[in-house]
DNA sequence: GGGATCCTTCGGCGCGCGCCGAAGCGTCCC
DNA sequence: GGGACGCTTCGGCGCGCGCCGAAGGATCCC
């Protein structure tokens, strides 16, 4: 079983690979999942509304990606709920994300820029945290001795105990590691991610520190997120970058 | 600028993900990608006969991957040789690779199985060790304290000065992670990629441990590799799984 | 009970893409 | 110098895919 098992698996072939990355190769498809990519749950027609295609076109659409494994879905009464599969699929999406070209012109209305700049600031990218309140966060845990990059990424046993003080518990679920770089393409440098990166967004979350800006993956951080970084962190009030305008 | 820049770089839709992953939803050219992933060069002729297409085939496709971005090329002579980007473009071939189901039966031929077994034995997943060989490298390096996979992986200053009484360098590129996990999926188990990874496959190919097979991804150990590697991280002979039909 | 909403199925339409062979250019070797 | 090889361009062909509206079923609320 093994044997075998090994044997088919070292078999990907072109056709394996093309059948993925066609899932993904249509702007509308692409679209729902880079939506989903806030972590939460959308509906169908939630996401015929984001990309703004007719609920028939997103019904054959999320057949695909849920048959091709990178959805999973649930039905609540008339609604048929999304979600990215796993946060395998995530870090996929994340990646593709990363390196694709941008095509679009950078957005010029108003509302545009002013949601392009929340996302900037601080959004979740699928269940940790990111954006200039992401880097920062991980800036200030690496300058207090909390994560360590220097020979490979590590949580430190300061980082261990920081945790343990403030009731931050994350599965040691030994698929997925603890920490893992993820680099922020609005700010270009690596924020944190894993199991320790998705704990500390879900801490957030609970305890109000930080809270969902509308629909939108942006979050804000609360006064209360705000007293909370700066005592646990000594995060001051200028973690957002200077604007751009000045 | 870096206002500018952040703001557009935040703006990733649909249609940028798409245009990227369309690259590669075609059997074709996932073909190619596959084929270089063993990190060499290839001239287009190499290629279009490894996936079986016409040469005016081979010359469209490839010009594609490397308008998109993911392949690099050179002439010399009347030979065009195209190679895959950087290392970023590397994981992402690979993570996609990973993560597609197989939707090819196993092979069943001698020569097909034979040649499945020999990448699963050990080959080169872009520029690092990977299959049975790869992993035991990575499980050895663990066990001798050279590499921590606690809290994160790291190098750990065993790790360190065994590199250096080895003569192996590595860049010190800040882009890049000195070590990182990649999923072997024939073995189902990580090994080691990253700077480190590569500088010691690097070294494998210099000082003659390992061989290349024919044209193939594999990689054969050669007598001095076998006494290299039992002297240098006490592997022994049995580091290739257990034959599947016994 | 009935209207509104969400979602699905399916036929139709139009478009884009991958394949190839033929012709031709440049390189290379005998 | 000429034949072989590698590669490119381009027109033609066939196929697959994404879009939609219409019709209908299930759910939900007034």
């Amino acid at each position: 079983m093994m044997g075998d098992v090994s044997i088919r698996d070292a078999h990907v072939e072109g056709p394996d690979l093309a059948a993925l990355a066609g899932l993904l190769a249509d702007g509308t498809r692409a679209g729902f999942c880079l939506a989903l990519l806030d972590g939460r749950a959308w509906t169908a027609i939630e996401l015929a509304r984001h990309v703004g295609v007719a609920a028939s076109t997103t019904t054959e659409h999320l057949n695909l990606l849920v048959a091709g494994g990178l959805l999973a879905q649930e039905r609540q009464g008339r609604h048929r709920y999304v979600r990215l599969a796993d946060p395998a699929t995530a870090e996929l999406i994340e990646k593709l994300a990363s390196v694709a070209p941008r095509r679009s012109s950078p957005p010029h209305s108003l509302p545009a820029v002013n949601r392009a700049r929340a996302l900037a600031r601080a959004r979740t990218c699928y269940d940790h945290l990111a954006g200039a309140l992401g880097v920062a966060v991980t800036t200030a845990m690496t300058d207090r001795g909390l994560l360590d990059w220097e020979q490979g990424l590590t949580l430190t046993g300061k980082g261990t105990a920081w945790l343990e003080e403030l009731g931050i518990t994350h599965p040691s679920d030994t698929r997925r590691p603890p920490v893992r770089s993820c680099l922020d393409w609005t700010e270009r440098r690596p924020h944190l991610a894993g199991a320790v990166g998705a704990a500390v967004c879900r801490h957030a979350f609970d305890s109000r520190w930080i809270t969902r800006i509308g629909t939108s993956r942006a979050v804000a951080l609360t006064d209360t997120g705000r007293h909370a970084l700066r005592e646990h962190l000594g995060l001051s009030d200028d973690w957002s970058r200077a604007d751009p305008s000045s």
